[in-house]
This record gives C-alpha cells, structure tokens and sequence, in this order.
DNA sequence: TTGCTCCTCACGTCACGTGAGGTGGC
DNA sequence: TTGCTCCTCACGTCACGTGAGGTGGC
C-alpha cells in the first residue's frame, strides 16, 4: 500500500467519526500518531491504522483512561491484547445488565408517572390493584434521642438502598411508609411502622402486598398536612362500613422530579379491604 | 418524617454511591440543592431527595450535560418528566445495540488474536476454511496522479467504512486486499484489485468467500516485502500441482495493536483450491 | 482533649474544544 | 489570487477531585 494511499488529519478524523483535535491531542500524549510525520509537521495516516484507532477509541468509549490505554500499548503483544478483550468483555456484559436494569426502571417510572397524572387529588375510591412487592425495614421509633434515631434511620435507609442495588432493583417511587390503623386513628400519621421500597409483581425474599381490593386516594401537598387525609379516609370506612385490612400503604406518585416543591408532592394513601 | 430523619452529606453520598464533592458540586451550580441548609453551612437531604438524586444521576451517566439537567428542572412537570424518560427509554435502546455490536466485536476480535498466535509464520498448509463475507470495494489503480488516486482511495475506504458502521458491522480484521492471481505472477503484490472489510458468516449484500479448501501461509513483517511470499506460495502451488481458484486473499491479523511496529505484522495470504 | 464530620476556597485534572494567527499546495 | 486544508499555541470547559485550613458537637 503505498505512500499516496496515506490519509491527512482531517480525512482520518471523518472516517474514524472524531475530530481533528482528538488526533492532535493523541498524538500529544504519544497515545496514537500518524505513520508518518512530515518535516512541515503534516501527519499522515495509514489505513491499518484506522482498524487501530477504532479499537482505541473503543477503549476510551468503555472509559478507560487514555494513560491506561498508553500503557497497554507500551507492553502490547498479542497475549496481553486478547487479555484486554477478553477484560473489556466483562466490562460490557456488566454495562448492558446496568442498561437493562435502567430501561426497565425508566419504563416503570414512566408509567408511574403517567397514571399519577391522571388521578383526581382527594378523591376516595374503591379499587382493585395487582401484586406488588416491598422491601422492607422497621422504623426506629422517634423517641429514640436525636442524633441515635438519626443514625439508626440513615443505617436501615441505607441499607434497605443498598440491598435493592444489590439485586439489580429500583424501584419506580421513592420510599413508602407503613402506617398501622391504631397510629392512623391516634392521629400519628408519621409513626410508621415500617419504610419500604415498592416494586410490581412478586419478589422472592420480599414483603407482599397482594392484589385485590384497596380504598385509595392522593393528597397533593406536604407529608406533614396527611392526619386530615388520615382522618378522611377512615371516616369513609366507618360511614361505608368498609373493613379494612392490615396496614395503610403510602406511596409517594410524584416528588420533586415531576413537579417543583414539596407542596406539590402526590402522596397515594390505600389499605386492602375485604369487598 | 420529621427532622431528626435528615441525611447529612457524608451519609447521603454514601447511600447514592457518589462523593461528597459531587452534592458540593450540584450544589453549587444550582442542580439539586439540599432540602435544609442550617446558617453555619451544614446541608441536610431528606429521603425522598434520594429517589430525585437517583434521576438526576441516571441522566448524567446517560451523558446528559448537567446543563440540561437543570433546564429541565426548571420547567419540571409530570408531562414533561414523563416525555424525558420516554425519551431515555430510546437512548438506552441506542445504547443497549450500540454495546451488543462492540461485544460481538470484542469477542470475534478476541478470537482472531488467539488464533494468529498459533500460527507458524513461513508454513504454507492446506485447510479447510467457513464461509465468510467481504464488503468490497474496487481500489482505484495506482497510475492515477498521486493526488487524485489519493483522493478517490479515501473516498471508497471512507464508503466501505461508513456502510459497515451503517450496518452496525466492524470487521475484526483491518482492511484487506484481493489480489489477482496475474499480479502476483508478475509480481506486482500492491496491484489490489479491490479492499474489502472480512466477516464470518454469510452477510447479504456482500461478497461471499466460500467454504472451501484453501492454500494458506502467513508471514511476519512488512507489506512490502510481500513479493517473495506470494512467489513461495505460488512456486508450492507448482510443485504440488495444486489448482487455484480466483483470486489471493490478503488479511491482517494482528496489526500496530497487537505487536510493536509494522515489521511484525502478520498477514495471511489465502487462495482456494479445488483440492 | 481526641476524633470525627462538617464547611469553604483555591487549584488541579482529564479529555478534549475553541479560536487566533500563520503556512502551503492547486 | 481565492479557497481550502494544514499546522501550532494559548486558553476555555466540563464535571468534578485534591488538599489545605478551619469549625463544631459528643
């Protein structure tokens, strides 16, 4: 392949799809340069090299640093190269299950989001619901001193976050809440007994909620303003003479992602029922 | 969940798995600020700002610039978070293909470099070979002025290039040459008459290289020094009284990534034989 | 008091991008 | 000559990271 088949800067650059300033750069750092060099400073590429820097440029794509590709290329063989590739393997592998991982995430909470739009704030409804799943913690109860309540919670909070991440979950709301009845009627709507993270369908090793009938409403505004939601919620049970099962779910629909300021929050308060 | 349940920087950045200079950062520019900020400076986030941090986070490890980000908080909306995570669900699609092309890749790649090790540069042997496909394209002959055949060269390795990238296709192979069998009688072993990117298997719209019994050698060094390997193999071919079929084949198989400078290239060269 | 965390602020870094100012072949 | 590409060099930028120097609650 002779000499006139030697590529400039620039017609390298649009066929390997970078600009030309990465090629000087590059060449700056040793990392990649041109075949040949003119004395005017004209570099010149070949074609085998474009095979070269794509892979490379790979590297980079996967986040390598660029002095760690420089220093494979200083021990290079055909060895330690089929070593890297078989490395960078793994490394995809991992990166598709992460991707995966979000898309579905990013669907979920598409979806949450989209029915959060849809419902009407203060209504009080009768419904049916399929099987979700939590994970759930205890929550220390408050009257633990300041500072240890707020150790223990960041600890069980951490946790719990750590625990999803562990198994590949996340889930589509932020942390939920489960309030007893007896803390709900006593007006102590912020003595959960439980925090969780909520998922669709059943998971294995994880608290059920199972499908079937839930009263349901949602409150726009602050966690702090729920005792009146609390209150009008078991006020319908008892005048609709609607048992209630178990605990109240409260699931946060909306934070401050969809819209600006807690004011705005969509917090879902349901409880299962037996109609 | 009242005050005592706030996280401090230290705590939250453990939890969502980034640095504390990461909050200071976002804080600074304005992206995602704490729910307090006491007067001597300490920040505290509350727990619901995890499942908010976790978006904004995602985002930027899809590459979005923090930028961005903050526009979009700044006319945040459940319709408009619902239209960007649409919108993420097509970029990790993008992602997603983009990563099972580079693994497809990695591994063929992988798998060239380990077989190349095991060949004996200087042996010429008989064997069988799979079907495999050539993008091709005709290389412009070499009395053209230098400028134009310069010119035209790129333009069609550049085409070749960008129809396997448009493919979602990367050869595992650099460029490679097919050579009629008269110029390498005469030995004009650059006199190519097309360039081609190889790949397993059978590729529609390609040029199929059959299945087949092929004479093969390879040789370490450079291409110009080619001229005698091509009269070895074709003085074998003599000897042996084997009959060839169409035209050399000219492949690299380990080039400037695997080995230290061209004179340790190692480039097979392959023709088929009805034996 | 010790040890731990919190803070700010200045500067560093990584991988280029931008743009000024000048050269060189058809 | 015009227009195009080539070059160098200095500075900018993006998203933090590093580390010095100081504060503050058990």
């Amino acid at each position: 392949m002779n000499r006139e088949r030697y590529l400039t800067t620039g017609e390298f650059a649009k066929i390997a799809g970078v600009t030309k300033h990465t090629l000087f750069h590059y060449d700056k750092i040793g990392l990649f340069r041109p075949e040949v060099t003119l004395e005017n400073g004209y570099r010149y590429y070949s074609l085998t090299q474009l095979d070269e820097f794509d892979v490379i440029f790979m590297l980079r794509e996967l986040d390598m640093p660029l002095n760690e590709i420089s220093a494979y290329l200083a021990r290079r063989s055909p060895g330690a190269l089929a070593e890297l590739l078989h490395e960078e393997d793994r490394l995809i592998g991992e990166r598709l299950r992460r991707l995966r991982t979000m898309r579905q995430w990013v669907r979920q909470k598409a979806a949450v989001v989209e029915r959060a739009h849809e419902l009407e704030p203060g209504n009080i409804t009768l419904s049916s619901s399929p099987e979700r799943s939590m994970l759930c913690t205890p929550f220390t109860p408050t009257d633990a001193t300041g500072k240890q309540a707020a150790a223990a919670f960041s600890q069980t909070a951490s946790q719990l976050y750590r625990e999803a991440d562990h198994r590949q979950l996340k889930s589509p709301y932020g942390f939920g809440g489960l309030l007893p009845q007896a803390e709900a009627l006593a007006g102590r709507c912020d003595a959960y007994s439980h925090i969780y993270l909520l998922f669709d369908g059943l998971l294995p090793g994880a608290r059920p909620r199972p499908a079937g009938r839930y009263l349901t409403t949602c409150y726009q505004g602050r966690f702090e303003d729920l005792p009146p939601v609390y209150r009008r919620i078991l006020d319908y049970a008892q005048e609709n003479s609607v048992p209630l099962i178990g605990c109240f779910y409260e699931d946060l629909l909306l934070d401050g992602l969809a819209v600006p300021g807690e004011s705005q929050f969509l917090i879902q308060i349901s409880i299962q029922t037996t109609l």
